[in-house]
DNA sequence: TAGATTGTTAATCGATTAACAATC
DNA sequence: TAGATTGTTAATCGATTAACAATC
């Protein structure tokens, strides 16, 4: 089987349609065709049979469309959702501790094992029954538990230095919230900026386009 | 003059631009030539140029490059940073309680003037000096004090009917942090979503590929 | 069979990259 | 003047859209 090059923006998509499939099957439905789901994604149903086409495992059927479990599950395999995978938060300030509570992140696959913080005061209580550690302990947490994934949400000015030591543990990949630029590790660690700057001057964009 | 395209991807670039000549000023800088800001943003100096020159008010210098402070005041300008603008955040669980904490809002000129909650007892007590009214004062607040964004961090059940409520009471923009899809009221409103389900997802693919 | 939907191949569109003349 | 950097025009690249034959 030829693998197909997948862009950015599919792998993007990819979780919108699992969203809409989830809901789809919820209300019984056991056959998609693509004009169904290009509908609910605002696109085109070339579109969504090219998306479809570069990660299912079983071909179409034309008159009928997809199987949704089949596709449901092609999804989840490919976006890793049935890997459980190990992660941290470094920095359990505002954001840090709304993340700690999130539940959302189980449904990715992602188990948040504990926090980290600088602030000892932090670390004496648990939460959403997950210990905040020193900053200290980072290696040793990362290597015992063999923790993959590093949720980074400290202020700017310790980034940097807290990715080093986050590689050098031996981090897969980290999910930089905050606004520091981390692309001298690129080579090294995988990373996804989660820009607010950027998402928020789109906002003002639209607003303007509209008036 | 002309007025230039502007595609999205450069508008989420411009925060980035602005971030990194805010950076060079600091250190003194006073001409940035585009060379230097391509390497500060892993990109190539003829996209930086087409960039500047799609916001800027005035030229580049041929052998010079362009004044910094004319830079941050043009993107300033575009991303409408020195316009006040007033935002409201419903929904103060952990993750709405912690932008109602965040203080890097204030750079992108948003005031968050106070929140909303359904839970009685999050209206009794201040969150970072704001006021947390009920629901139900939503539509008078926002025409009284002039509200033009939202910042939507509410549970999915609720996004769609709240999203309808702060239309129909005058909002300009829903900046979405739900996975709810409000794309039936792009008529009406501007909407930014932040999908955290997307962004792990390049997050998980950039891991598998690093092996 | 007829027709809806599939997958493939070609055309279009838009953004990035390259080439190069203009200029301080 | 020489040369670095600019802005413009052309070429390339990649993604989306369109066209259409295949098929259940």
């Amino acid at each position: 089987m030829e693998k197909k090059i997948i862009s950015t923006k599919q792998i993007a998509r990819y979780p919108i349609y699992l969203k809409h499939l989830k809901d789809l099957k919820a209300e019984g439905l056991e056959i998609v065709p693509s004009p169904i789901i290009a509908e609910l994604m605002n696109s085109s149903e070339e579109q969504v049979r090219k998306d479809f086409q570069a990660i299912s495992t079983s071909p179409g059927k034309p008159r009928y469309g997809r199987n949704i479990d089949d596709l449901i599950n092609d999804l989840e395999v490919f976006l890793g959702y049935n890997k459980l995978k190990k992660a941290l938060i470094i920095g359990v300030g505002h954001l840090g501790g709304a993340y700690m509570n999130y539940r959302g992140f189980a449904s990715f696959g992602l188990n948040i094992v504990c926090g980290f913080d600088s602030n000892i005061e932090k670390t004496k209580e648990k939460i959403n029954d997950k210990f905040v550690y020193p900053m200290d302990l980072l290696e040793k947490v990362i290597k015992e538990e063999k923790i993959e994934i590093a949720i980074l949400t400290v202020p700017k000015d310790y980034a940097l230095d807290i990715s080093k030591r986050l590689v050098n543990a031996g981090i897969k990949g980290i999910w930089n919230f905050t606004s520091v630029d981390l692309d001298e590790l690129k080579e090294k660690v995988a990373i996804e900026n989660v820009n607010l700057a950027s998402s928020f001057a789109l906002l003002s964009h639209k607003i303007n386009s509209l008036k």
